[in-house]
DNA sequence: CTGTTAGCGCTTTCAA
DNA sequence: TTGAAAGCGCTAACAG
């Protein structure tokens, strides 16, 4: 660790003044092709690098946005982190990570952390709360993007699921099997996500003239072990249920081992669909036939929003509403 | 976006010198508390947060790290980032997420602008190329962590998994099954953590006093086609083979789904085994017999590593090995 | 205990 | 096309 060469480093070492190798740097027109080529011989020798901290002090600009996602390990963020990190790597943007783990302190504390770093603009993914404080500091941010999440009144770009659809071309899907009785295992009540899915359930069941039992519908918790209770609970008092919409692959394969174990086969006695496509989706047996989020494609989409804000550009769609798409596998297979 | 409150309006505000705020904010001791107090008000009121690009200029340390893993949405690498956020968070520091896609050359570059945003160090986790230029800029940070790859020379304190016993326990497993002729997918030859494996391998099939057949070792790609393909290869040739080690659990999923359609049951006709214990591996048919490796702890053991680099202090442990834990499932069960 | 001065490495503005 | 001066917001070093 020997001390970092600066800019007036490489100035002297070319002839030049500090000006000029900033223009060189920054790639302006204005500086003679023999003094820029200089310039950059000397940058190449010295292997200077500019630094985005003193840049950053005097323009005010970073170079630099946060993400904030519940946890990172959860595959469903890791693949939007991948396409938030991914676009703006391309534009020559770092990402800071921060998990906030369903904490809404320290959501907050991740967000003062990134206030401090000036960051150009923040993307929340699955944001939970939307306290007087948590909108204070959203306010000091130049950019803010949602994903997954609306906030009430609609103040900042967000991309979203079409949940509703999704939903509804699923248990679309499983009424063309023949199956009239569909229960739902809805996720969390307190679920965005988990409410649009269900009234997307209601409308096709609606739809095709099915009258929904108040019973057919079991909230849970969005895991394996969720699902796999729900399940139990549910087919326990409506054992002539001959399909179960899951809130998400996880709680799907919950079902999956919940009708293991209740000796229910799948999809003959009952058909099984889930949501998300995640990894696992494709490998578990019978494979789920599932409803495709374009995970990665989102982290892209919310990432553009970003950067056209920090451009100043407007912002003519504010909520940006992704397509998915029926992945039909053997837990609810295509009848002929 | 009003303009930011700096230090010397917090200063003039508490009619005390910016000096004198910025000992407050810093937890300094000498000031007086009736001082303190007051600054602390103004700062309450007008939310004052300091600027950390400022003070990273002013310092030269950014409480900032840098992490570079090839794919954030490979669940191996994306619980180690769980880890290295949750401890870099505790100690105050942010945490740059940066994808190689296992591209050598964009590995160089992110690292290059990880070299411009200043950070204090960096993680690098399954690196794979250790050529001159890669090198050069390493020497620049002023702390390394190596992650599940060992540089040729040692020239950084690194966090290993230890395979070598890892793959020994689990065919010591097998062994103990009673099987004899355990075949192993090997995983890619360049892997270190395959050559690893195949190491341990062999030593539990010599200590059991087993000849290995060459023909029983196989190399494949580290995924669940790859697994497939290769046991389709082995056991065509090898029709004999009555179990199969695997280099992680994808592989073993593919190998299952192969056995699925060659009409082999599991674990009667054939046993098998895998290594990491993603989160897939209790959740297929048969759950999967497999190597727990602490990927959360790993993250934190290099960032804790990383900090103590960070802080000057001598390293005692250049690598740390992580210890495995056989988790035993279905696909090779306990023989009572 | 508190304030003053200088400077971190860059860009912006103005002048040449 | 180039350079000089000032300043971004903070801290280090010194003085009082």
């Amino acid at each position: 660790m020997t001390r970092r060469v600066t800019i007036s480093d490489v100035a002297k070492l070319a002839g030049v003044s500090s000006q000029t190798v900033s223009r060189v740097i920054n790639n302006k027109p204005e500086v003679s092709p023999k003094t820029r080529q200089r310039v950059l011989e000397v940058i190449e020798q010295t292997g200077y690098r500019p630094s985005a901290v003193a840049r950053g002090l005097a323009t005010s600009r970073t170079s630099t946005i946060g993400m904030v996602v519940p946890d990172i390990s959860n595959p469903f963020f890791s693949d939007i982190a991948r396409g938030i990190e991914a676009t703006a790597y391309d534009q020559g943007y770092n990402v800071f990570l921060c998990n906030s783990n369903e904490d809404p302190e320290r959501e907050l504390e991740v967000l003062f952390s990134l206030e401090e770093k000036q960051v150009d603009g923040v993307i929340l993914c699955g944001l939970r709360q939307k306290t007087p404080a948590l909108q204070d500091v959203l306010k000091r941010f130049p950019a803010i993007v949602l994903v997954n999440r609306l906030m009430d009144d609609a103040s900042y770009p967000t991309v979203m699921v079409d949940n509703h659809k999704g939903a509804q071309k699923a248990v679309g899907h499983i009424l063309n099997m023949g199956r009239k009785r569909v229960g739902i295992l809805v996720g969390p009540a307190f679920s965005y996500s988990a409410n649009q899915r269900k009234s997307g359930y209601l409308d096709a069941m609606e739809g095709a003239g099915i009258s929904v039992e108040d019973g057919w519908i079991q909230y849970c918790t969005p895991t394996v072990e969720g699902g796999e209770e729900a399940t139990k609970l549910l087919l326990k008092r409506h054992p002539q249920l001959d399909a179960l919409f899951c809130f998400n692959d996880l709680v799907a394969v919950g079902a999956i081992q919940a009708c293991g174990a209740l000796n229910r086969r799948i999809p003959n006695d009952i058909a099984i669909v889930g949501f998300d496509d995640v990894y696992l989706a494709a490998l578990v047996t019978p494979a789920l036939t599932t409803c495709r989020v374009p995970r990665v494609e989102m982290g892209r989409q919310a990432m553009n929003l970003l950067l056209r804000q920090m451009k100043g550009q407007r912002i003519e769609t504010p909520v940006i509403t992704v397509k998915t798409r029926l992945i039909i596998r053997n837990s609810a297979p295509k009848v002929t």
